[in-house]
DNA sequence: CATCCATATTCCGCCTCTGGAATATACCGC
DNA sequence: GCGGTATATTCCAGAGGCGGAATATGGATG
């Protein structure tokens, strides 16, 4: 993978937002979805566009899609995933994406939401 | 400036090559011509696009533009930057403008070239 | 099989980037 | 002022990204 598709991935802020969550561990689209507050389409594309140029990868599980961060990623893409995460921090999007995350995790039992079941159960780190 | 906009900028293999070189101090944009090898539109336009987006700044010494990076980074740039210089390593076509940029200063005195005056003589770092 | 849910893909219009050729600008030395 | 050198800008065509609406796929469930 090159260093520049690397950039071009990076490029979107849609993108940014999906692989500031991704960092964190993985998640189905409907969560992404949700945490972003976008349409379907809109994460569906972007999720397929990180994951045809190597930073993502996808796995069923029942009705879902669960994307992930490649498993063994290039020095280069560990590098400038570290680098997203540290200037995350002085965004506010980027925060609240995190907040919500957090959130979301708390609830993980007891949940009420109609998508998929929560993260913690049902989707160990790979 | 936004984290996008710094992405965006990095997102062109010029670009990559132009800043890798530009981290190590000053150039005029003969030398990033001579040094990429690339036609000079093509160059000055991609530092039209860095200036225009806050990355580079530039000023006139006699008949050249001098380019360098701004004076006070932000965070996030300063650390895209860093990794970009980290990722460069391990990049033939990097490690070969480097290699050149080391050749050029080394001939300063004494220089062949057609070009402006070694940057070694007249650009100081600011 | 019919249906529902989660997700992906296609189609379309808009906009931006890119590179190159040609041209313009701006300074220099004579 | 003139010619020359260094650099920027304009004009053009091709390529691709982006968003949204509509549609397609595919597993699950009854």
């Amino acid at each position: 993978m090159d260093l520049v598709q690397i950039y071009e991935c990076l490029c979107d802020r849609t993108r940014l937002r999906l692989l500031n969550l991704l960092v964190r561990g993985p998640l189905c689209v409907c969560h992404l979805q949700e945490l972003l507050g976008e349409p379907q389409v809109k994460v569906s594309k972007h999720l397929g566009y990180l994951r045809k140029h190597g930073l993502v990868q996808v796995r069923r599980e029942a009705n879902w899609r669960i994307y992930h961060l490649v498993e063994r990623p290039t020095r280069a893409l560990k590098a400038n995933l570290a680098c997203l995460q540290d200037c995350a921090q002085d965004d506010d999007i980027f925060r609240r994406d995190l907040k919500a995350l957090k959130a979301l995790k708390a609830n993980a039992d007891g949940r009420t939401g109609t998508c998929c079941p929560s993260p913690a159960r049902t989707l160990p780190t790979p």
